[in-house]
DNA sequence: GTAATCACG
DNA sequence: ACGTACGTGATTACT
């Protein structure tokens, strides 16, 4: 039979290490290392496709082969926690794949790996060994080869290796790894190796005497330097105990028959449930698995919709509307195109739907603008796009008090997306029904009998209801509810009219900008050519890494994972080595702009002549924006030729733009919660905070500090906000490491109270398992209780920054709140157009000008009582380029 | 789909 | 000894 046997703590390490993005369930438990064996398995199985499978996992480390040695118990390091926690779940998963497992008191994985395979071996079957541990390379031979497992960065690697290629790659036979190792040891398993012999000199010695007690039988015939001759004399008791440690025992004690690793089919229900706790809902639905097929019931007693009526008389719409009026909350999902609002709502005891359909309800209308009054509490799913479908309709509405996709995003802003399908699975372990109705379009069109599409519909909508009763108390408990009710629910109709009114651009300004783009990009590239002596993609990092550090012989400054890095960084410091350098970069900048300005605007033009972005407010970990199709957040503004861009956002004829923009909102902030007093001093004095931090860190007086001092002190301000180390300070400011770190040392002996500041919020963090904004938005921070170094520092470094970031979004969110409210007060004709995370654009008629200034400048301002003032600029112009 | 690059705060 | 700044999104090349 063809058998492939697996060590499962071998790869269940690669796996977790090499899975390196946080993945845990909604309750925490860490789920990367089975994420990542799971996927390795399924690589596995596909490759070789094997009659038979069998895992095998250590028991009760230290091993007996282990207490030989016994240095071993004090230098072997426990498994990590958060692995520790993965391997029973693992092994439930694969019972639950009826996949054959294998441990033995006081054996190691590998030892019942090669046992099994020289049972399978002797009935003429072949084996495959797969493990990431060169240890049981020993065990190749005819009918065995060794499969090695690498991960990286998620990515997995595996290599057969057959006597053959051993031998290549080695020079010696397989059996003879033991030797090998009983030289040069092996860190990772432990195994000490003889003292001063590493791989070179191992494998010299190997080429000699392939078995290491021939070679100590014939050391004085033995061509090596008299050190290491002596070295091995020396290390002869270590040589033979490695030799012991290294060894596979092919003889442990368990009753196995090829036959009993057949494979079986998988327990589909089982298996369903497993994933679905883990939530790994794209494994289940890779593998075709769902509920129906197992007799097992899902989790979470099921709650019931006593029925969902569809509502087609205007009276009986009237009778509903005045029930909801007296109910403490409804909860409301509206169709795709916005054609039908179906709603849940307590009745008794139990939960009832009603539904209501655009086409068949007569007065929708009407309906619509009752129900979306002040006086009906609703609790929705994403408001932002509700807001949106509504205004479609040329309708206002009020009367939101809970939203289950914020709420979800507040209680776990990094878990990236939160549709109701996945909330349901990651919150109740309950597919959502499923159907064409929230893909396609028009569900209830033709369709004659509409009570399919209804269930689905209010399926749905009643997991509104359900998530909201499953995150208020959550949310209460974690201080959040003043959050989503003040900022982030209310935010929602103020970005949705945003979306709608968009930023006009001149497309013709626009176009002409473009020919001008191009004609400098052909160029360019036509000298980019010549200098290059032949033709070849400038825009490909491959071929330019190849023409610049190949064939002009430029030396690579630095490696990307395929080859040399190109970037601008790079490109920057050999500026002065070859004239083509220079060529590059321009043409970079150039086809940049073109490409991604130039014709991806020129693109998303509507025929309004506005352009219309999406605002993201459930994707940023800290509690920002995002800004999506197109991007109006990153629109060029630090160099002359991309600021040139900003000149096609233009106001409306007869209108203007108001730009406001809170000045150092991060710094001002990190004063203000570090409540250093030199630096709350500093911003009360209204002296400039880079020239005094210079001042402090040069030791110079205010008066002497130049330029260079000033970038470099603003370079250290902005790094101390994001967990700067001396190593990153000094690339950025091309000083040594030794002068980066003496600036900070100065930086924070003169802002002491920065200092314990962070200290205390990385420690506070440590011990919460979470950080948090002035306004209570929180970020979960599992990194920092890792046990790996890189994970645990980033870590640290998120931990001091999304305080401070996140304070500045919820002050920013609050604004935008406050000026949209003050501008419908003062009965102006001002709306905001764009946010860009300090700042705020309001378009509005020139004569609005000055009020609208000093609207922005007051409402702005005036969000948060600080120990420090909340500084804004503004000003006026006819296009984003004039306001700057 | 991922990596590299580069635009912004 | 490690490996080196926080938060985003779009484009292009390439697997």
């Amino acid at each position: 039979m063809k058998l492939m046997v697996i060590d499962g703590n071998s790869i269940v390490n690669r796996a977790f290490y090499g899975v390196s993005q946080n993945l845990t369930t909604r309750d925490g438990l860490p789920t990367n290392a089975i994420f990542g064996f799971l996927n390795i398995l399924f690589k596995l199985l596909d490759e070789e496709q094997p009659e038979g499978l069998a895992v095998a996992f250590d028991r009760k480390a230290p091993t007996f082969r282990h207490l030989a040695y016994e240095g071993y118990k004090a230098q072997r390091k426990g498994m990590p926690e958060e692995l520790a926690v993965q391997m029973p779940v693992l092994k439930q998963v694969l019972d639950a794949m009826n996949i054959r497992r294998y441990e033995l008191d006081g054996w190691e994985a590998d030892d019942l790996l090669g046992t099994m395979a020289r049972i399978n071996g002797g009935a003429g079957g072949s084996t495959v060994v797969v493990t990431g541990d060169k240890d049981s390379l020993q065990l190749i031979d005819g009918n065995t080869t060794v499969k090695l497992v690498t991960t990286r960065m998620g990515q997995t690697t595996t290599r057969n290796m057959t006597p053959e290629l051993f031998r290549e790659a080695y020079g010696f036979d397989p059996i003879h790894m033991v030797d090998l190792k009983a030289l040069m040891g092996d860190t990772s398993d432990n195994i000490p190796g003889v003292k001063g012999i590493g791989e070179k000199t191992a494998m010299a010695l190997m080429a000699q005497y392939p078995d290491v007690h021939e070679l100590y039988q014939h050391l004085d015939q033995v061509e090596a330097k008299p050190s290491v001759r002596k070295k091995l004399e020396e290390g002869r008791a270590q040589a033979e105990m490695s030799y012991a440690l290294a060894t596979i025992h092919c003889d442990a004690p368990i009753e196995f028959a090829p036959e009993d690793a057949r494979r079986q089919p998988w327990d589909e229900g089982a298996l369903y449930q497993m994933l679905l706790k883990l939530e790994f809902a794209k494994l289940i639905d890779k593998l075709g698995l769902s509920g129906q097929s197992s007799a097992a019931q899902p989790e979470g007693e099921a709650v019931k919709l006593g029925g969902v009526h569809l509502v087609e008389q205007p009276e009986q719409a009237r009778d509903y509307l005045a029930q909801f009026r007296t109910l403490d909350h409804v909860s409301c999902l509206m169709l795709p195109q916005g054609d039908g609002v179906c709603v849940v709502y307590r009745q008794g005891d139990g939960l009832e739907g009603a539904a209501f359909l655009s086409g068949r309800l007569e007065g929708y209308a009407q309906f619509l603008r009752e129900f979306f009054a002040p006086d009906i509490p609703k609790v929705c799913h994403d408001a932002k796009h509700m807001v949106k479908q509504l205004l479609a309709e040329g309708l206002g509405l009020e009367g939101f008090v809970f939203d289950t996709a914020l709420a979800a995003y507040l209680l776990a802003p990094t878990d990236g997306s939160y549709d109701l399908e996945k909330l349901s699975v990651s919150c109740f372990s309950t597919e959502a029904p499923k159907g064409a109705l929230f893909q396609g379009e028009e569900a209830f069109g033709s369709l004659a009998d509409i009570a399919q599409p209804l269930e689905a519909w209010a399926a749905h909508t009643l997991l509104v209801e359900r998530l909201y009763q499953f995150q208020k108390d959550k949310l209460e408990a974690l201080g959040m509810t003043a959050l989503l009710r003040e900022i982030d629910l209310p935010l929602c109709p103020v970005l949705a009219r945003m979306e709608q009114e968009g930023f006009l651009v001149d497309r013709g300004a626009l176009a002409r900008f473009g020919a001008q783009l191009t004609q400098g990009i052909a160029r360019e590239q036509e000298i980019i050519y010549e200098q290059a002596g032949e033709v070849f993609n400038i825009q490909s990092p491959l071929q330019l890494g190849k023409i610049l550090f190949e064939k002009l012989g430029l030396p690579p400054l630095k490696k990307t994972k395929r080859g040399y890095s190109t970037n601008a960084e790079v490109l920057e410091k050999l500026r002065p080595r070859h004239p083509i350098i220079s060529h590059i970069l321009e043409y970079r900048q150039l086809t940049k702009l073109n490409s991604t300005y130039v014709e991806g605007l020129g693109k998303v033009i509507a025929p309004d002549g506005r352009i219309h972005t999406s605002f993201q407010n459930t994707v940023t970990a800290t509690g920002r924006l995002s800004s999506t199709e197109p991007n109006l957040q990153n629109i060029p503004v630090r160099t002359p030729l991309g600021a040139e861009m900003r000149s096609m956002f233009m106001a409306a004829p007869g209108m203007v733009l108001v730009d406001a923009d809170y000045s150092q909102i991060e710094l001002r902030l990190l004063a203000h919660m570090s409540g250093d007093s030199e630096m709350i001093a500093a911003f009360n004095s209204g002296v400039d905070i880079h020239t005094v931090t210079a001042s402090q860190v040069f030791g110079v007086g205010v008066e002497e500090v130049t330029g260079e001092m000033r970038r470099a002190a603003k370079a250290v301000n902005f790094g101390i906000v994001y967990g700067i180390s001396p190593f990153s300070l000094s690339e950025d400011i091309h000083v040594t490491v030794a002068q980066a770190k003496a600036y900070m040392e100065k930086y924070f002996d003169h802002y002491a109270g920065v200092r314990a500041y962070m200290d205390r919020v990385v420690e506070q963090g440590k011990a919460d398992g979470w950080v948090s904004t002035l306004y209570g938005r929180r970020r979960w921070l599992p990194e920092l209780k890792s046990s790996n170094f890189n994970t645990r520092s980033f870590g640290e470094r998120v931990a001091l920054n999304m305080p401070i970031q996140g304070t500045a979004a919820d002050i920013i969110k609050l604004a935008m709140v406050r000026v949209d409210a003050a501008l419908t007060q003062a009965g102006l004709r001002g709306r905001l157009v764009l946010q860009v995370h300090d700042e705020l654009i309001v378009e509005c008629p020139e004569a609005e000008a000055e009020q609208v200034k000093a609207l922005l400048t007051r409402e702005m301002e005036g969000v948060a009582e600080l120990s420090v003032p909340l500084t804004v600029d503004a000003k006026v112009g006819k296009s984003w380029a004039q306001c700057h």
